[in-house]
Parts: C-alpha cells; sequence; structure tokens
DNA sequence: ATGGTTTTCATGCAAATGCATTGAAATTGA
DNA sequence: TCAATTTCAATGCATTTGCATGAAAACCAT
C-alpha cells in the first residue's frame, strides 16, 4: 500500500477531533439548558425546512445521514414528544410523511437561541468569515461523489 | 443573540456532513474487511505510540476523546479479545497501565493496511498536499482552547 | 395479469453508550 | 495526623444504536 501523507493523515486526525470537540462542546450546551440533542434539532431543522414543514423519512435520512433503523426510532420518540407525527403518503401507502407540529417548531427555536450562541462562541470566536468560507471548500471536496 | 454568520453556519453544517461521510466509509471498509471500529484502532495505535506501548486509560481518553466509562468497558472487551493487558501502575494504586499486547500490535498493523488505503481513497485523491495542510490549519483553531 | 424484485418502514434482539453512583486510593489542608 | 476532598476506575441501570429480518406496498418484466 502506499501510505497517505503525512499532511493527509494528519488533517484527517484533525477533522475527527475538530467534530469532536465542537459537537462535545454543543451537546453540553444543550443538555444544560435541559435540551434534547443536536440530532433532534437537526431533524426539526430539516422538516422545518421542507415544504409545508413535511418530510418523507427517507429525505430526512438522506440530509441528515442517520441510518434508517435510527430515524425511525428517533421519530417515534419525537412523536411521543408530540414534536412531529406522521401522515399518510398521498398515492403511495409504503411511505409516509413527517409533519412538524406547532410544538416541534417552537422547540427549534428556542435550541437555536442555545445553539447560535454556541456556534458563535465555539466558531465564529476562532475563525474569520474568509476561513469558514475557505473550511467550506475544502471540506466540500471531502463529501462529493 | 448575534446570528452566526452564514459562512460559519455552513463550514459546522459541512464538518458535521464530512466527518460522517468519510467515517462511514472507513467504517464501511474496515467492517467488510472483517475488523473492528476505528475506536478500537485508535486506542491500539495510541498505545503503540506510547513508551513501552503503554498508558493510563486517563491518557487514552485524553487522546482520543473517549469517556471515561465508554472506554473502561471498550478495554474490558479489548482485554478480552487479548489486545490489550491491564497492569498495576507503580506507586499509585488507583491507576492501572495499559499495555498492547503482541496481538495488539499485529491487529493494528493489519487494519492500517485497509485504514491507510481507505485515507487514500476518500481523502488523498479529494485534496492536494496543500489543500490538506489548509485544512489542518484551519481545523486547529476549533481545537485549540 | 402475476410472480419475482425492489422500495419503504418497523422491530426483536444484541451490543454499545450515557448517566449516576460507588469504592478505593491518593492528596490536601487545618 | 487525620478528616475532607479529589482523583481514578468500575458498574448498575436506562437509553440508544447496530444488525438482521420482517411485512406491506409498489414496481417490473414477461
Amino acid at each position: 500500500m502506499q501510505e497517505p501523507s503525512p499532511s493527509v493523515i494528519k488533517a484527517w486526525g484533525r477533522l475527527i477531533r475538530a467534530e469532536r470537540t465542537v459537537v462535545g462542546r454543543i451537546e453540553a450546551e444543550l443538555k444544560s439548558a435541559g435540551f434534547p440533542s443536536l440530532h433532534w434539532y437537526d431533524v426539526l431543522l430539516e422538516l422545518k425546512r421542507g415544504p409545508e414543514g413535511r418530510l418523507t423519512p427517507r429525505e430526512i435520512e438522506e440530509a441528515v445521514l442517520f441510518e434508517q433503523y435510527n430515524l425511525s426510532r428517533l421519530l417515534d420518540r419525537m412523536e411521543g414528544e408530540g414534536l412531529v407525527r406522521r401522515i399518510p403518503y398521498p398515492g403511495d401507502r409504503r411511505r409516509q410523511l413527517v409533519e412538524i407540529t406547532d410544538a416541534g417548531r417552537a422547540l427549534q427555536e428556542r435550541m437555536w437561541s442555545v445553539y447560535g450562541a454556541a456556534l458563535n462562541r465555539f466558531i465564529c470566536a476562532k475563525l474569520t468569515d474568509k476561513e469558514a468560507g475557505q473550511l467550506s471548500t475544502l471540506l466540500l471536496k471531502l463529501i462529493l461523489e
């Protein structure tokens, strides 16, 4: 095997560490404010953005990169909390539509007040806008294909 | 709250997504080659780098950013597989030293042959060395403090 | 049409993780 | 010196995740 270059290995290590570090810090903020995890937020935000606050589970999966079975059960819990509701998908009884409820929208907004503040502290304070743009560009290359 | 800048929000989204994407791809490779997860690899590599292949659990924790209780149980499993062994820490009976075994070293090397190849495919192929360096520099800013 | 395939979502069971706590040993400070 | 505090690791219990599979509906090819 051709060894990966040292600079790539270093970048990879930092990618892992940066993600864990920042996620850890943000999750800690959310928890101490009494909110559920980022996963819940991600689902709520995607739904909110979807047409009429609705998406199919597949679409959510694709958007947030969850496993199908994990999303299925996450939706169970969120439905139990009244944050989303499952409704029939017109014209295809295999599928379903997940719709965000008013309570879901409200929670998303309250979480954002903590989450956004955390992003300010843990990212905005560390990178200039220009650097953030460079970071986006580089990371996009890793995501593609 | 002052809204985080759009470029920061975008960079953050991509950081999450890039990490999930690449980790997912690499884990899939490892699994299909019959190997355990990256977490196991991380511990083995840290130990291998430590003096005489030994570190305390605290040191491993710090290096790989695991929770104490998760590491404790991961070490149980790894010890059960004969990859590491726990030995007394001289002069402090609260602590312990975790030592990588020959089997552990061998596994780390076999895993690297798959892991390194995956890094080539999923990162080296996507970034020039210069870009990898830029990425490292930017990510470091997020990790610090 | 219809039998086989594919897509979509759910679920039983096992494994891993999170949370709170324990227990033991070392350290600190009056 | 010794009681209070801190550090280190393990563990019981609940929650979450992973894996394999199932069931139902839609699709497809003959």
